[in-house]
DNA sequence: ACTAATTTCGTGTACGTTACCGTTAACCAA
DNA sequence: TTGGTTAACGGTAACGTACACGAAATTAGT
């Protein structure tokens, strides 16, 4: 803003104002040793006065500097290919910055098993690795690995669910209490005035479980700060096998006439299949996220909406802040919530993950 | 994927290789005139072979080539700030790409009178750019330009509306029909099973009707192929002002009953107004666009509904394709349809235009 | 065959930084 | 004084590419 010309001054030009070698510059830019506190005073009032911005293609030029990423998210399996997006956003990421010299390595663990969870992560301590992003799905052991890293100083960034008050670069992922709201806010404007609505939660991992609750706190506080009569009930599911499920539904289904069922996960297609067979189709049914088989019950017409909160973003944008943060020295929003996207039959041709 | 030391082949090693100087093989890459055709065969397979990719940082510190865009959008009204969000996309592709030697010169228009429109065509093409972004809202005088641009092999991306047809890099914004489609959609969920709908269209210049005669095309489709028994009403207001407004929409809600009011563009807020003077909280009202106004509405309930289609990125994306085009030689998609937002009352807060 | 014109190619410098190596000078101990 | 140590700084070769200039080689013209 200041003047046009601002693009052309460089080390050499304070060099010159200041009366050193353009090493000296270096050394204080780059804030290195060797400089006595006078002339390093004077150089960074030159600096300011003229606003200079390093040249950052001569800077790579120059440079060999390397920086290698971690990433520790859960493998996708069979029964859910969630994590496909986040994965493909960490590489979408690592591939724009791996011309920056940065280097990027994933890791996996199995979401039913902690000890692969542990695994990974002591790899990754072995690695020497200068940031990670992890999704912290296991609270302690997340946190003894956590721990760690603040010890020595390794940034680390949260995506998809949060562990609040450890000190980290920050979290990227959804606001599930509000994405839980919504859903009853949808919920709500569905006919008829008085309904029934049903929760689902199916999880086989206890510990998981903790994330499906804030949804589920979050459906139910609309009602009641809506003073709605809507009469919600809710069952567990703790197995993930088809037949389970299937059996747990049929009983619960022939004790009541539901209106509404929501899915507090991405699992909603296991429901779907359900009310496919049994011709169902007088329920609305509301669940989570953009995959394949979920969009497949949308079109046709046994999902009514899908709630998506942009997985392959939160990946991509967490490798991102690492890369802010440690080469660019910018400063990082310490809650990154994503949007809470509503899909239906006559938009998801046109979501982005 | 080939070799691991891929990252270190540079033109000195072409060169070796070709038995040729560096100055050479800078010919064939650039593919500057003075070089035989047996030598740049030879040179230009060694380039194959060795999978080279020019390094983008050397490349931008020796260049001193500079390209120029343009941008030709509506002028921010006091009326409607709708393009006050694809300037701001404009803004941030600008500042990410001015390292890269692009300046940005943006050109605006009054959406109410053509000759502006034409002036600012007029400015662009004596000024020598190198790439142009615009909003094509009239259809004859935009015609003129695009072929002017053509023949000077300038090129032209479109965002917000599309004039199909016509040859230009590519058009980045809403699927119109799609989104008035998905309006229906979501009218279908809304209570009761038979209602009567009335559909708002409010825009001054006839010529900006076809815009909004694809979104109402969609939303009547959506019903007849549905099935459904919904009883479509429309009137067309073409003044702006409120009091005009206010007139007809008296004059039409005391000829019947409505249970939905669709008001086809971003100006749903001036009908919100009417409701919430008039106490009319019984009627379901859905528009567009993420403006201050409209949140307002959405906030206090009277706004049911808003369709949004990320004004901010089509400007973003729209500069950046122009980069991607001039400078990477990537290829474009011709087509760039936005995702149609559903946004309520319960998830704007996250929304990022 | 000789010169002129033209095509084809090599060399050198510049771009702004980084990082290493070398130089100075200042200080202390012997 | 001398020698040695070290903090403070200068100088400069890279990094890979662009481009101008001029040399060399080829072709054309007589």
């Amino acid at each position: 803003m200041e003047k046009k010309n601002s693009g052309t001054v460089g080390v050499k030009e304070i060099a010159r104002l200041a009366n050193v070698s353009i090493g000296t510059v270096d050394r204080v830019l780059n804030n290195r040793v060797g400089v006595s506190e006078k002339t390093k005073a004077k150089i960074l009032k030159i600096i300011e006065e003229l606003n200079y911005q390093p040249n950052i293609f001569a800077r790579r030029l120059a440079s060999k500097k390397k920086l290698r990423f971690a990433t520790l998210i859960p493998q996708t399996s069979s029964e859910t290919k969630y994590w496909e997006a986040p994965l493909n956003g960490i590489q979408q990421a690592a591939n724009e910055i791996k011309d920056f010299g940065i280097e990027v390595i994933p890791f996996f663990f199995d979401q039913n098993d902690k000890a692969t969870f542990k695994e990974g992560a002591s790899k990754i301590s072995a690695g020497e690795f200068d940031g990670v992003l992890m999704a912290p799905m296991f609270e302690d052991e997340s946190i003894a690995f956590i721990e760690e890293c603040n010890d020595k100083k390794i940034p680390l960034v949260f995506i998809n669910s949060d562990i609040p008050g450890h000190n980290n670069l920050c979290y990227i992922g959804p606001n599930l209490y509000q994405s839980g709201y919504l859903s009853a806010h949808i919920v709500n404007y569905l006919s008829p005035a008085n309904k029934k609505t049903l929760i689902v939660n199916i999880s086989k991992e206890i510990d998981l479980h903790h994330h499906l609750l804030r949804k589920e706190e979050g459906f139910r506080n609309y009602f009641e700060q809506n003073g709605s009569t809507n009469e919600l009930t809710k069952i567990d599911i703790q197995q993930t096998g088809y037949a389970h499920i299937q059996e747990k539904l049929a009983k619960q289904l022939a004790k009541e006439k539901y209106d509404v069922v929501f899915v507090t996960n991405s699992r909603v297609s296991t429901v779907a299949k359900y009310f496919e067979e049994n011709k169902i189709n007088d329920i609305k049914l509301i669940g989570y996220d953009f995959l394949e088989d979920n969009i497949n019950y949308l079109k046709n017409k046994t999902i009514d909406f899908l709630i998506c909160q942009k997985p392959q973003e939160q990946g991509y944008r967490g490798l991102m802040s690492l890369y802010y943060h440690l080469v660019l020295h910018a400063n990082i929003e310490k809650e990154q919530f994503m949007p809470i996207d509503i899909i239906t039959k006559e938009n998801y041709q046109y979501y982005s993950n």
